[in-house]
RNA sequence: GGGGAGAUACUCAAGCGGCCAACGAGGGCAGACUGUAAAUCUGCUGACCUAGUCUUCGCAGGUUCGAAUCCUGCUCUCCCCA
């Protein structure tokens, strides 16, 4: 092989445990190793970029990642991790959800690799005509009750309350394993840490039933050194999807991360060879106000999510919102750069006439442009000192007119540092 | 089926007739300091023309001058016994 998959892991920081004689079988010969996506919601965030990258790399070893989506287990609701029973999705949705997550895994392997293409299943197709009667009859009968309810995504709920359905999800999943090892010659199974459980209930299920070797590679929860969860910004879950996060707020998510979690982010998100980013950090601890660690994770991922025109805009609006710039450099902007700079940033447009009067600063922000939720909140932001026009602080005297807007057309409002807001006049 | 406990703001969690828009903690937001970092300090965190008002404590009624706090019914959750 290639590489040592298990080696490679290992430095980088996404290896918190494998089966005995894993590494053993990946250094072997080329194998394929398969990972689940649950199709939760239509677009895939930040977070699944762990399973992602575990897919590229058992890729660029040599081996054949097999992407599976979850249309059959997203039914069911997989209990790991979950502190109360989950909502069960409509068929609907979760086709939606199918096609967007789909759409972004291909993405990220290369299916048309002459000796290991990836491959892209759906475990809705082996589950739909799989009665219920065979199901507990092929495969219940081979897993102890007793042995399922030692798990801790079990066992952890058991005092609140758990349906049969969830449950019975780690049977689902391990079946998937069990399938797969079957008809795709699929000797390994990956996920995250929470994924143990369900992971080894399928490599039982494949020693029992069929006599096979399985094996399994689990890695650690990314974590943030703040214990604040990975993930998430102020307005929510960071997504790959452009159309639910701005390549602009995901390039400035990534910006943000702390020097701490650079160092662990740049190992886990990025192929940077092991010499290099030494030679990063290192440089970052010599000069940490360049945020070396940080732009270069910025860079790499938001053109690999995106593009790398969506990442030179990306870092053009930030160099206009972050740098130096002022009043007047962002009213020396044409009204292309001015629309480019700010496409992801939240906006509103509003009628020209309600600029005729002068408009006061609470109504401005609040009623007019729907950025703060209630006067209140603009009276205290007031009182924080917090609000910007245009770059430059307000206060509750400031009214607004024509003369205030950029190009003619546009007024920036701003609420802290790094919060931002466009309305368009017109 | 029998017995018991409980439901309070984003979360946890006080309060048990007026002093409660509701202690405290966490979270969130903002300001200062910085490097658009971390740590730290400070303020804010129901709404409303910053002035007292108004609507909030599972839901619906009732008692009272006055209720999150008492009574009745309903809904839901958990625990114990069968």
């Amino acid at each position: 092989m290639k590489v040592d998959l298990v080696k490679e892991l290992t430095w980088r920081g996404l290896l918190q445990d494998s089966m005995p004689g894993t590494q053993e079988a990946l250094n072997k010969e080329s194998i394929s190793g398969y990972i689940g996506f649950d199709p939760t919601a239509d677009s895939l965030h930040v977070g699944s970029l762990v399973p992602i990258f575990l897919l590229m790399h058992l890729q660029r070893a040599g081996h054949t990642p097999i992407a599976l989506i979850g249309g059959a287990t997203g039914m069911v609701g997989d209990p790991s991790g979950k502190k109360a029973e989950r909502q069960l999705l409509d068929k609907e949705t979760l086709d939606k959800n199918i096609k967007g997550v789909r759409a972004q895994l291909e993405k990220f392997l290369d299916f048309e690799a002459k000796a290991n293409p990836a491959k892209l299943l759906n475990n809705y197709d082996w589950f739909e005509s799989f009665n219920f009667l065979d199901f507990i009859r092929d495969v219940g009968k081979h897993i102890s009750v007793n042995y399922m309810m030692a798990k801790d995504s079990v066992k952890s709920r058991l005092e609140t309350g758990m349906s049969f359905t969830e449950f019975s999800y780690q049977l689902i999943q391990g079946y998937d394993f069990y399938y797969l090892n079957k008809n795709h010659n699929c000797k390994l199974q990956m996920g995250g840490s929470d994924q143990w459980g369900n992971i080894v209930t399928g490599t039982e299920l494949i020693r029992r039933k069929g006599g096979a070797e399985a094996y399994a590679l689990i890695a650690p929860l990314v974590t943030k050194a703040d214990g604040g969860k990975f993930g998430k910004s102020e307005e929510g879950n960071v997504w790959l999807d452009p159309k639910r996060t701005s390549p602009y707020a995901f390039y400035q998510f990534w910006l943000n991360a702390s020097d701490v979690d650079a160092e662990h982010y740049i190992k886990i998100f990025t192929f940077l060879e092991q010499p290099q980013i030494e030679e990063l950090i290192a440089k970052h601890t010599e000069s940490p106000h360049l945020r070396l660690l940080q732009k270069t994770l910025a860079e790499d991922l938001t053109s690999r999510v995106h593009s790398v025109e969506a990442l030179k805009m990306a870092q053009k609006a930030s160099q206009i919102l972050f740098g130096k710039s002022t009043a007047d450099d962002l009213k020396s902007l044409d009204q292309q750069s001015f629309l480019e700079v700010f496409k992801g940033v939240p906006s509103k447009k509003i009628e020209k006439t309600t600029l005729n009067s002068s408009v006061s600063v609470i109504d401005l922000f609040v009623k007019h442009s729907g950025f703060l939720s209630s006067n209140s909140e603009a009276n205290r932001a007031l009182k924080e000192n917090s609000l910007s026009v245009n770059k430059t602080k307000i206060n509750a005297e400031n009214t607004f007119s024509e003369s205030n807007l950029i190009n003619g057309k546009y007024l920036l409002l701003q609420r802290g540092k790094k919060k931002y807001f466009v309305v368009e006049v017109g």
